[in-house]
DNA sequence: AAAGTTTCCGAACGAACGTTCGACTAAGCA
DNA sequence: TGCTTAGTCGAACGTTCGTTCGGAAACTTT
């Protein structure tokens, strides 16, 4: 909070800073829509200012998403190496897209709506992340395939099916109304893997009997 | 196709035009980073000449949602009046809405990515008819509920999910490498209903006889 | 043929846009 | 102390935006 750094300006803080506000007015007006005037209002600095910290609008949504796509697939890789099994980590993706998605609603839905609006040297980068992203939930999806453990369904189509459920909620989650994180993660995991699994893993429905705990990872077995 | 109206201008003709041209352009670079100029440019006809056919650009963007969530739900429930039976009434609905966003990609791109777009007279309208059309598929829910055939998850939720998976569609969809319509409603249905019926029902899986038939509309019974 | 209505459209409006420029101040270092 | 660099910012740039306006043209009705 404190402007504590080797230059004493704080340069890096009023970049988050800069950064955080413009989440929030783009994912409340959307990105054509919002000015950088509209940035400048918000967060007080004056228009030429803006441009000390970031070159142009476009590089600037570029700085949000790639900022938020890091963070999520940082946390989810380190959740992920609790365990091989690939029913317990298709949960855990699951648990840690929601996650994420509902504690940052504005980076989530900048995320989620803003796909096409990065033109070219941009897109190519943000396309690449997202592409990990796919391949690793697909990766789990197939290894389970290879057990012989689903419906035999199209790993492409199932997981951008998964995708969009999670995707979709910044289009309706209500905070006033609807479950928080944990339960909204084991409600989608449970259709999602219900429908996907074969006769013989869903009647065993080991997966779900982690409920109850949901923030430790140190444990094993 | 030719100009045969009561007076010979056809003017309810080029309004259509426009709206489909305009659901094009909106689709591909999103309703805000569209300008009137671009419309007029695709349409071959003069700036100033489309402000006859609507009045803003707010009332073009109301006029292709209210038009294309009206040909949805008129089909929707025209293709309802087959059957009573909640599993089978699910079935159809999926079907029919992936039907439509895949022969209809850009007003259904329109339809799901410009949903803030439009200011309050028209959000209103938009939303009332949206509204009836989640209550539609939630009331099918309920009496699937009701009948205890489900697996007793939230009803908002799961309908919602459901959402998200077909809206999602626009998203990736590629006609040169994903199934079609069918096989995609098909595959969607089986993760929803899996994912969400009991032990009971979903062996019996009596919904996933009634594959082969499909555009058949005209028998009854 | 005249009058009336509907459709068309070139030209312009003020407002808002992203970005730049150059002069400024304050901090770090000699 | 002076010099250099990092950060600030008011004013303006050229462009594009949605929308309007007044009259010309096309068609219909008398």
């Amino acid at each position: 909070m404190a402007p504590r750094t080797p230059n004493g300006r704080d340069t890096e803080g009023k970049l988050q800073l800069i950064l955080r506000h413009a989440a929030q007015i783009f994912a409340a007006q959307g990105y054509a829509s919002t000015s950088i005037r509209d940035i400048s209002r918000a967060t007080g600095l004056p228009l030429s200012s803006l441009y000390y910290y970031f070159e142009s609008k476009q590089k600037l949504l570029y700085l949000i998403q790639i900022h938020a796509f890091t963070s999520i697939l940082e946390e989810l890789e380190r959740r992920l190496n609790v365990t091989t099994e690939p029913l317990e980590r298709l949960s855990v993706f699951i648990r840690n897209h929601i996650l994420y998605f509902l504690t940052h609603p504005a980076e989530m839905k900048v995320l989620a709506h803003e796909e096409d609006a990065l033109e070219e040297p941009f897109k190519r980068q943000v396309a690449a992340i997202k592409r990990r992203y796919y391949n690793l939930a697909r990766g789990i999806f197939e290894e389970l395939s290879r057990q012989g453990r689903t419906n035999g369904l199209n790993a492409r189509i199932a997981v951008l099916s998964l995708y969009g459920m999670m995707n979709w909620v910044y289009k309706w989650h209500n905070p006033k109304v609807d479950p928080r994180a944990e339960e909204l993660a084991e409600t989608m995991a449970r259709i999602f893997l219900h429908g996907v699994l074969n006769g013989r893993d869903r009647q065993s429905e080991r997966w779900e009997a982690e409920r109850p705990a949901l923030e430790k990872a140190g444990s094993s077995d």
